[in-house]
RNA sequence: CAAGCAGGCCGGGUAGCCGCUCCGAUGUUUUCACACCGGAGAGGAAAGUCCGAACUCCGCCAGGCAGGGUGCUGGGUAACGCCCAGGAGGGGUGACCCUACGGAAAGUGCAACAGAAACAUACCGCCCCUCGCGAGAGGAGCAAGGGUGAAAUGGUGAGGUAAGAGCUCACCGGCGGAAGGGUGACCUUCCGGCCGUGCAAACCCCACCCGGAGCAAGACCUAAUAGGGGGAAAUGGUAUGCCUGGACCGUCCCCGGGUUGGUCGCAUGACCCCGAUGGCAACAUCGGGGCAAGAUGGAUGGCUACCGCCCCGUGAAAGCGGGGUACAGAAUUCGGCUUAUAGGCCUGCUUGGUAU
RNA sequence: CGGGGUGUAGCGCAGCCUGGUAGCGCACCUGAAUGGGGUUCAGGUGGUCGUCGGUUCAAAUCCGACCACCCCGA
């Protein structure tokens, strides 16, 4: 994922926090706030209590990498942040946790549809 | 063959598709960047942060006192609380392993409860003498036996005695002295007399070492705001305990305002590999070769297929089915220690069994 | 990444420096007082002292290692 759109300031994220809508599962909570840059920014929130610096990368990389293969609108600054049962889930069932949570904030491509519902 | 001891090492592989960070070349572009090609990209512990250093800043000024650390001896090292070799003590049939292992006649303190007594003692007792018919009472001696305790004034045996005791003797242990060996810890031999304990991871004494903070250290650049108001104090302040001397001058607190960007530090180093020489070894010296991550909301990845390895079931075997493949993620950099770790490999040695 | 602190009864704390008995408040249980409850009074229950080793006759306390939680730092 290149940098550029990645959220990289604590003031970005604590805008997402302040002003986002929540939609939420079990594994996985994500926080969604419109920005006016014509692109679309993640950040990740992965904190201590999901486990020690190994399990805290390999989640985060779960995260970037379906974030890569969803087709998102643009305009969007998305945070996404891991709970605890995050830990047993694997690539495929994130990824499909993470479309239809996308889905329901109604900031998936519909050309995605399709490519969430192969997922799934 | 089985059980074990010591030392060293590895810690999945190949291919395909899609990605990330850095470096280099080319092209486009005023720059920022973008496209494409090539190269590099987690560990033995990267971990815990328990020690030691490099490096940086702080007033590392001088002297002294506190305070902290280490603790058998000798060596290695930039340094260490680490490593090597040796000594002593302890454990194991053995290979081998373990040990914060200086000083208790420098001083102070503690040893609860129990017990007569925990620095000097006699509770139950033992023996002798006197009185008494006797039970017993008084006097003198003893510390062997019993009892209490974690610990009771060297241990075993013999002699000796009224009963006993290092009272005497032999051996052992401890202490002191002498001689010899060893750089030293210490060891061996001889002589002397018979001397109460434990705790220094209690204070302490002795020997050696230590200024403090840490890369969010610190340096530079850009942008922006302000050169402000009030108070304390001159026996004040100048960075980390205190005192003395010396040096310097504004210092400290509160209110208000601004920045929470970029670059460097930052990877050629007490570096790694091979060989030779010296040394029992740790290690050192010399010669040759090599360059091996550098992020900053933090890269080093995701998926798929096949193979390898281990375990279980089945089977004569081949094979088949199922499950597993650990601990763990660089953040200024090194030297150690400690802790976690699926499975596997190599070398030497010990004990027991069997065969020749 | 670096620095510092705390783990003791259900909860909040003391005891640790200077080693031998684990204590205080709230809560809980029983009884008294009230027609009943609260308040008050009397009595009582309850703790592997975070875990594992070491020193010591003896460890919550001294020493070492490990675990968990909390705080601070341009």
């Amino acid at each position: 994922m290149a940098k550029q759109l990645a959220l990289t300031r604590r003031a970005q994220y604590l805008a997402v926090y302040g002003s986002g809508k929540a939609f939420a599962d079990s594994a996985l909570l994500v926080k969604v706030m419109p920005n006016r840059l014509g692109a679309t920014r993640s950040g990740f929130s992965i904190s201590k209590q999901i486990g020690k610096a190994t399990v805290r990368n390999r989640v985060k990389r779960l995260l970037k990498e379906n974030v890569r293969q969803l087709e998102l609108k643009a305009g969007w600054d998305i945070v996404f942040i891991a709970r605890r049962s995050i830990v047993e889930t694997d690539y495929h069932t994130l990824g499909s946790i993470m479309s239809r949570l996308l889905r329901r904030a109604g900031i998936l491509e519909q050309d995605a549809k399709k490519a969430g519902a192969e997922a799934n």
